[in-house]
RNA sequence: GGGCCUGUAGCUCAGCAUGGAUAGAGUGCUGGACUUCUAAUCCAGUGGUCAAGGGAUCGAAGCCCUUCGGGCCCGCCA
């Protein structure tokens, strides 16, 4: 029994009774009592019933007490009413501590059935590819990942997409450094492809379009070539953006993140796809051919009301517009037309997963990369045309197929960090830019994170080996990272600051894993293995015991609550609540000191339990648990 | 002008979906705990008109309305 069976037994129970006592039925609540004193369940049903009978809340819980009593309750304990009105539930310790202690041994513990196995598919990262991931990138890619993953473990059937836009303006401007800038194609010694690309060339050029007229038109000769491919230009043009996509990956399997396929702009534009939907949209009628008017010659899709303007599709010259391109896409990943993809292998990933590429040539393979649901990660400042695309599409599907926009609100930056970067921004935070050169590269994050961390590790394990210390740094510099970007809510804002983005005490990833490490040393330094049968569970009889057995216990609610409602923050704050459980245990109770072989065992068992649990829940949040810190 | 998000302790945030018990953490500050299973830890203290006002309710941080502050979006750019 986790915690979610005792909720299930007091809920039927209570129904049962109240309906017994000729109640009428309510939809009551049970909730985690907020104070020890009160018990461990709480519930509200004197409170609605209170309305209806025109009685006093806490006569109507007494009076369901008194007849909770007579029925069988195994997992309850003690059922208690509160003058205030509620009526409370002590758990049977006794049961709930061994049924947790069985169940967390499991394998896949924590799992829950919501998804029945249905496609998922989440597209996150989908970085222009002509510059490195900053850190406002990464908070959509830990976003994306962490949810595919949640996903997964309630049973969704999960299929990770990268959307690379390689023929638009962004890279057209770093083929014109390349091209006629005077860049060179390689980097200084020791640069990585993409930070030169992004902080060196990306950078200068678009700063000299203002001054160089001749250099901005060949920006639109530039970006014409790549939509049409073939050229030089083209070819020099999917070179580059290969070679950046390649080094942008790198940081992303740095993150922990992985993907099922990688989806080229350029080829969805020669696919055909566009035409399709094109017409597929002329026939339905939602989109209309302006004939007068600011947007006369264009086809757009019209306003729902008055105040908003009217959306261009496609130019009065014919050219699809950005969010146009993004039609196609969308159908496709929902499996509305007809896949004119196939299929190679672009790489093999850290967790043996592999990686595959779009392609036209038909000499790949035939992949299903297609959901029933699909989850696009991109910052809320898309929202209105992710909104518009939203509307299209569910012009176009069956009920069964859904298009859901996950937004979260930007990264920015913080002014002391901006001060870094030479900008004064008056004591305010201010929003990165790529362009313009604002921003933090994660790499430059993970690297000063990681110098952090492997100080620290050194200091407190000097016996450790350089290589071994070196993979610890690693774990926790992108624990601390990780943690952070997912650790409050999707839709507030983060201000990054560098100084403080090392701190890695109180509620941060390596505050987690440090809590994992001291369970692993006292498995370790016990020099047993923990016997599950053996063990008598009646031993663990302090509240920090308890405490942290109920809190083990909780793991599937949490997975189901944050699947539900795509909430990655939900299993943050579980594996902060298990290492805080977990951490005050730890400084109360001895268990190698234990009274006797027994309490050692059970303590041992319950010990092993945490560690499991906190491991799996980490997995989640796509952060490693490192043995020692 | 219209739309989306946001306002809770000095600072960073939980809690709001589904109203109910004395509003919780971290950080900061003050003090305490390492001959002990690793002090990236723990314990105690400090700190709040839940932006403001109104409404419905036996009851509001939460629901409704108004106002104010902050951020973002509103192109035949992507």
């Amino acid at each position: 029994m986790t915690l979610r069976m005792l909720f299930d037994e007091i809920r039927a129970n209570v129904q049962k009774i109240s309906g017994e006592l000729g109640y009428p039925a309510v939809t009551f609540d049970l909730s985690e009592a907020s104070k020890p004193e009160f018990g461990d369940i709480s519930c509200n049903i004197g409170f609605l019933l209170s309305k209806h009978l025109k009685k006093r809340p806490s006569d109507i819980s007494e009076s369901i007490a008194k007849k909770y009593q007579e029925c069988k309750k195994e997992l309850v304990s003690e059922v208690r009413v509160h003058p205030s009105g509620y009526l409370n539930f002590v758990a049977n310790y006794h049961v709930l501590i061994r049924n947790i202690m069985h169940l967390s041994a499991e394998k896949n513990y924590g799992q829950i059935d919501l998804g029945k196995n249905s496609r998922v598919v989440v597209e996150h990262t989908s970085v222009n590819p002509n510059k490195a991931l900053h850190i406002g990138h990464v908070r959509n890619i830990i976003i994306g990942d962490t949810v595919a993953r949640i996903l997964h473990k309630a049973c969704y059937d999960v299929k990770v997409l990268n959307y690379v836009d390689d023929s638009g303006l962004q890279v057209a401007d770093i083929i014109v450094g390349f091209r006629f800038g005077g860049f060179s194609i390689e980097p200084p010694q020791g640069q990585k492809f993409d930070h030169y690309c992004g902080d060196v060339v990306y950078v200068s050029v678009t700063e000299r379009y203002d001054k160089e007229p001749s250099l901005a038109e060949k920006r639109v000769l530039v970006l014409k070539e790549l939509e049409e491919g073939r050229s030089d230009i083209a070819k020099l043009g999917d070179q580059i953006t290969k070679r950046v996509l390649e080094e942008q990956l790198k940081t992303c399997w740095r993150l922990g993140a992985s993907y099922d396929c990688l989806n080229f702009e350029s080829q969805i534009v020669r696919s055909g796809l566009w035409k399709t939907v094109f017409e597929k949209m002329k026939s339905m009628g939602i989109i209309y051919l302006e004939e007068g008017g600011k947007n006369s010659g264009c086809w757009v899709i019209r306003s729902e009301t008055e105040a908003e303007e009217d959306k261009v599709l496609v130019r009065s010259n014919g050219i699809a517009t950005y969010i146009a391109k993004d039609i196609p896409y969308a159908s496709w990943k929902l499996g509305i037309l007809e896949d004119p993809f196939y299929y190679k292998k672009y790489a093999t990933q850290k967790n043996n997963q592999t990686l595959w590429e779009t392609t036209l040539d038909n000499t790949g393979t035939r992949h299903d990369f297609t959901g029933n649901m699909v989850i696009t990660v991109i910052d809320s400042r898309q929202s209105r045309l992710q909104k518009i695309i939203t509307k299209i599409i569910s012009d176009f599907k069956s009920a069964s197929k859904s298009y859901v926009h996950l937004g979260y609100e930007s990264v920015t930056l913080s002014h002391d960090t901006a001060k870094t970067l030479n900008l004064d921004t008056g004591g305010k935070s201010v929003q990165m830019s790529g362009r313009k050169g604002i921003y933090v590269n994660a790499d430059y994050v993970l690297d000063i994170l990681g110098v952090k961390t492997y100080e620290e590790a050194k200091k407190r394990n000097p016996e450790l080996g350089e290589e071994q210390l070196v993979r610890i740094a690693e774990q926790v510099a992108v624990g601390a990272l990780r943690y952070t970007m997912i650790r409050q809510d999707l839709d507030k804002m983060i201000t990054f600051d560098m100084t403080e983005s090392l701190s890695l005490e109180g509620d941060t990833g390596p505050y987690i894993q440090y809590a994992y490490a001291r369970a692993v040393r006292i498995l370790e330094k016990s020099g047993q293995e923990p016997r599950l049968d053996a063990a008598s569970f009646d031993l663990l009889a302090t509240a920090y015991e308890k405490e942290l057995a109920k809190t083990i216990g909780k793991f599937d609610i949490q997975v189901e609550d944050s699947a539900k409602n795509l909430s990655p923050k939900i299993i943050a704050r579980y594996c902060y609540d298990l290492a805080v459980s977990f951490n005050s245990f730890y400084e109360h109770i001895k268990v190698l000191a234990a009274e006797s072989a027994d309490t050692t065992n059970a303590r041992l068992c319950l010990v092993w339990s945490f560690k499991e649990t906190l491991e799996k829940a980490l997995c989640l949040l796509g952060i490693d648990a490192p043995d020692r810190m």
